[in-house]
Parts: C-alpha cells; structure tokens; sequence
DNA sequence: TATTGTTATACTCTATAACTATA
DNA sequence: TATAGTTATAGAGTATAACAATA
C-alpha cells in the first residue's frame, strides 16, 4: 500500500517530520510537567549554564522570544528559585541573569529524564538506524539555517 | 563536534525530530497561507474528499478535534463556499458533511503545492537518503502509535 | 535619540460547561 | 437517557504599543 486513500500528504516527508515531531515535542512536555518545566523554561534555563550571565534582551534574541514575554518567564523562574537577576554594573538597565543552585539543579533533573525519552521515542528503530536517522536529520536542519538547540517554534507558532 | 556546548538535548533524536518537524509544519502553513488555507481547515477538506459525507462528530473523532471547536471550523469553510452542511435523513440531529466543487478545487491546489514543499524541505539530502528518511519515519510513526494523516497538534498542543 | 525592561491592551486558541433538538 | 450540534464563558498564549530609567 503506498499511501494512505485520499490522504496524499500523510506520506510525504514534511507531513511526517510535522506528524512524528508533534509527538515527539509533546512527549517532550510530559516528561518534563512532573517537574514543574515547561519546554519554554528549559530552553531558557538550559540556555543559562553558560558563565556569562546574557541579559534578558540578548537571551530573548538567542532563542527568538519577543522580549516583552520574556519578562514573565524570567518572573516566574525567579519565583521558583531558579534563576536571579543581578543589575548590571556597566549597563544599568539591564539585568545580568544567573542560575542559581536550585535552577541548576532542575536543568540537571530534566538532562537525567532526556535519555529515557529518546529511548520511548526511538523505540521503533534499531541502534544504527537510529544513528543515520540523527544524521539525516541534522543535515535537514543546516539545510534549513535552524540553529542547534533552538526551538522554532519559541519564535512564530506553526498555526 | 559531539554536541553543542551546554545543550546536551541539541543533538538528540527527540529534539532533533521536534525542530525540524516545528520548522516543516511552519513552512507548510506558509505555503498553504496564499491558498488561504489553514493547516487545520486543510485537514478537514482533505478528510471530506472520500464519497461517504461524514458528520461532524464523526469528523471530530477522526481529527482529533473537539466537536465544538469543530463548529466554528465548518462555518469558516461554509462561509468559504468549500462544504456544505445537509441534514441527514436517517438522524435528523446531524449534517452530512460535502465538499463543494470550490472545496475540491481548493484541496487540488493545495495538493499541487505539495511536491514544491517536499523538494524545499528535503534539499539538504540526495533522493536515496529522503527515502531512507522517509521509511525511518514511517516506522517511527507506527512504533507510536500515530494515525496516517492524522496530525497530534489537532489533538492536543505542544506546550 | 536609542535601548532595557516593563506594563497594558487586544486578539487568537482552546477547554469546559450548558443548552436545543432529536433519538 | 443519550447523542449531534451549538453557544457562552473563561483561561492560556501571543502581538502590539506605549511607558520609565538609563545610555
């Protein structure tokens, strides 16, 4: 059987990369939810490891949030503990953002569940086509000037 | 390069199958946007293209769609002049959902469109490796469940 | 005059509940 | 009593504009 009857896309490669990444990047969200992350603060929080605190501005240009919504995502991680904001001795309006020891503690948790999803969401390959399917994916995503470790829909929504 | 610094998740299949399909399902929508086609009004005309006329129940389970916001979604398309609600006359409660000649018509450009995503997507690999890619993601959609044509996004969101 | 952070507003989507008409 | 369709409401998420403090 070629392809599904009346459904000329549904095997076509951009339906099933959409089709198979939705469910990855919900998967992704659930593991995620039992510890009190949502994807978009482990992008900012795992973007944070790094020594030099960016500022909100530069952090919201980095991972394509407007940053006027970043002020609420740095709000509530600064609420959970996870991150401070420390004024900036050269440029006074801005804020120096860190982890603090809890955020990295968090980053740490998720970073320990990630091996767990790519096992569920890998589960119907074997280890090498496993391999040339990373492969062929990150040739995809150079082809198409996507960043590494940014999420494209933290900057315009699919719908 | 292993990995890119501090982003251990950058290079995983998970994310990786994420944005890639993230960025896929955007350039869809941009392709269908001129059509003046949503991705989910293009989901329910293609749906709708098989003789037997649905109803709008029937359609909501199939798609994943709540059968309320399934309402709107079918007035929208009315409106357009692509279905048409008829009452069914073995249960006078519901429509029988039908295409249009302007709906079908609509579906066929959307569908002409199609081979121009799939070569812009795909033009980071030789023809061998998207049929490779393709097969892997096949197996990878049936290994999780996925039903063909059927988007997870209609069902339930990402984030 | 430009930039960082902030707030307010409106608009879109979605989730939930409740209503009507039929069965 | 259950089901198909509908409507209303509230809640999240986002986009736009405007403001205060600082450069």
């Amino acid at each position: 059987m070629p392809s599904t009857p009346g459904a000329p896309f549904a095997d076509s490669l951009p339906f099933l990369l959409s089709q198979v990444g939705a469910r990855s990047a919900q998967l992704f969200a659930e593991r995620l939810a039992p510890l009190g992350v949502t994807p978009r603060a482990y992008a900012v929080l795992s973007r944070l490891t790094g020594s030099p605190g960016p500022n909100q501005q530069q952090l919201a240009d980095a991972l394509g949030i407007h940053r006027n919504n970043m002020v609420g995502l740095i709000d509530e991680l600064e609420a959970a503990g996870w991150v401070q904001r420390h004024r900036s001795k050269q440029d006074r309006r801005s804020f120096a953002l860190r982890l603090t020891a809890g955020g990295r503690a968090v980053v740490s948790r998720v970073d320990d569940v990630l091996p767990g999803l790519s096992d569920e969401v890998g589960r119907g390959l074997t280890a090498p086509d496993r391999a040339t399917l990373i492969g062929l994916l990150k040739q995809l995503a150079h082809a198409l000037d996507l960043t590494a470790g940014v999420h494209p829909s933290l900057r315009l929504p699919a719908r």
